[in-house]
DNA sequence: CATGAATGAGAGTTCATTCAT
DNA sequence: TATGAATGAACTCTCATTCAT
């Protein structure tokens, strides 16, 4: 029915036309009233879906961690299965991909969760304990088979460093490669770069993995 | 007089106050109420030192893109005297430490660059491409000496990201290190591993240089 | 069919959940959702049975004024027939009656006619004007036959602030009878003060009529 | 100075049309734009003023009960020196003569009162706690002297209907005695008609307290 | 007959700024 | 120089109501 077109349309509109405006101006400095125009819907209309601008925020924050943290919990219980690297890398793909996919949305919830007192601070909260979490579960895994002399925390911080920085100095990117964040020639370019370095951090895997890997997760 | 000083203090007092509290809330989210109640300042104290929040903001700036661009003028200019690399690493320690003395400062500016439509972006603009120009050239006469595969953006890429990264990812810091952003011994650490970086990157210097370097810039 | 019985049940829902609110929260302090889901019906259901809030209000006006004012017409009526005193007091007890039976309407009523801007204040006057009219018929009966020197209008104050206060100060009543208003022995005990008051100043009817009257109004 | 009478002319003017909307409109029924019109303010200046529209009720409560329950105070502390039934009478007195002074916001508030769900309930018990203590005080002091059958309760739910009812019901008071609330005759007459109830109920007193009464408070 | 989606109007509040002093 | 009073603009949110289904 078209009525369900409509709706979803309606809906939907408004979430895009938050995310748009929110990585554009920041939350603070977006106003209910330019999401309704840009979404060409009625301010009510906002707070009928999402109770309101912090629901709003809340209901990006959802949308960016929730897939954001399958990627790692997924590749977490392969570990057992196949090279912690190997997951490692395929963990690091994904999410590239992913935030390829919503970069606006990547760059936007990157730097939103940099503010201390964001009233959506508990959400925020959670959400970095487990990637935290996850991470820290990946890297300990790859570091058994390894003897780098980094210390752990030290390694996360430059991969979060490594996967986001793209996204939030955004505007280097285009310069960089001539290209924008969604195309699939930036991911494969910058992923390679990762690679390398985690290859050269934790180990270089063995090829057969490496092989498998590509037909695990693209396409 | 007591007067006087009671009169910078207030002048300081507030910018302070601007620095932390926009720095933790965000530059939309601070409101001048606050500042001049952290700062212990009539509101309207603000508009006549500062003429407004805005220029608070541009103070703001001001306070921290000036210094830190000296810190690459002044290596550019020794570019025909000592060999880039380390003139490189010499600006790099400098911005380290510049950033670890005004952390909050740091954090804060380079978080609210990244939001596209701020009221001030012409100055912020002005001082990105400045920044730009001077790593450039930096790192061009760098690689002119070595032969690196990567292209000159994406050494600007990640260099950048190294460098800002501990201050916007800050929460981090203190896990990985044990220690604040503003002590010596961070510095001193971090320093090295971006020195290390550096050097596999451009080849490495010389010994001469490098103790030069020490009894140039830290005192 | 069960559906009639629903939407009956439905509609009279909506109605006693409108008296219950409006009497804890006043009519502006109200809203038509908290109705809605006390009623546990639809929202546009208020508006398809009633045509809105103010349609509600009147609605419950109507509920209130139409039995109370039926209480004196029949009584004043009986006027050439019983003696007036004897009237009077009846037509107390059946107000008493009704007033208990729905307390909560008539604490409302009472408190929202005394609001001047009400916007159904057409109605409201209309109702009131008569009751005056029924109430001075009554009372200036009775003082014909009696030498009260106190005005007309006076007693009429006072008569209708002692068969208001114990609903409108309802918090009262359950102190001071240890009872509710609903109950028969309270019923009971404030009708022979007020019949006391009555008597004390119009003088006392015979007791034939006394006899009379219980069996007349009392089901 | 001009502006200390500006000031406090603007302040007041506030307060003046709130009591005045509040009053003919009740509270939820009147918006802020209304009473900054009223006042010839701006509507900011409320919420400067008195923090947003609760507030202003707040300070209406304040400015009732405050003197009203001084009346009773300081009559309760001379029960050991008068009559108890001359201080009961002088307290009621008192009383209405304040509210006179005060018709629209003692008309305001005693209906306010009756709303259960008030945000400032707080408070208001507060003030209604106060006052039942002291009225008990006072008629219990009273009846120690007489021989009442009427319970302690009833007579102070009768005396209050007495002293709120024509205020409530101002509407007849026009009516009754031909003139307004606030003129000198009808507190007198009013007065009377009290103090012959109180009399009738416990025990007139002697004469001399009831000529040393006239001179304490009448100024 | 009954309802969920959507809306225009207006609510209270907050904001940065101004201005007379 | 420094400030408290006052303000206009704009904010988010809620309201009762409507309408296609």
């Amino acid at each position: 029915y078209r009525m369900n077109d409509q709706k979803v349309g309606t809906k939907d509109n408004i979430i895009d036309a938050a995310i748009y405006l929110f990585n554009s101006k920041g939350y603070e400095g977006t106003t209910v009233r330019e999401i309704a125009n840009k979404a060409k819907a009625n301010i009510a209309t906002i707070s009928y879906y999402y109770s309101g601008k912090q629901g709003l925020l809340e209901e990006c924050l959802i949308r960016f961690f929730e897939p954001y943290l399958v990627c790692l919990e997924e590749e977490v219980e392969k570990l057992e299965i196949d090279h912690p690297l190997i997951c490692l890398q395929r963990a690091v793909k994904r999410i590239l991909i992913l935030q390829s996919k919503n970069h606006l949305l990547t760059r936007f919830v990157w730097r939103e969760v940099t503010i201390d007192s964001q009233t959506s601070r508990e959400i925020i909260t959670t959400y970095l304990m487990k990637e935290r979490y996850l991470l820290k579960t990946m890297i300990q895994s790859a570091l058994k088979e390894t003897k780098t002399a980094l210390p752990l925390s030290m390694i996360i911080i430059q991969l979060k460093g490594m996967l986001v920085m793209p996204y939030v100095n955004s505007q280097y990117v285009q310069e960089v490669w001539g290209l924008g964040l969604q195309e699939n020639y930036f991911i494969e370019k910058y992923n390679i770069i990762i690679r390398g370095w985690l290859e050269s951090l934790l180990g270089k895997a063995e090829n057969p993995y490496s092989q498998n890997e590509k037909a695990t997760y693209i396409g």
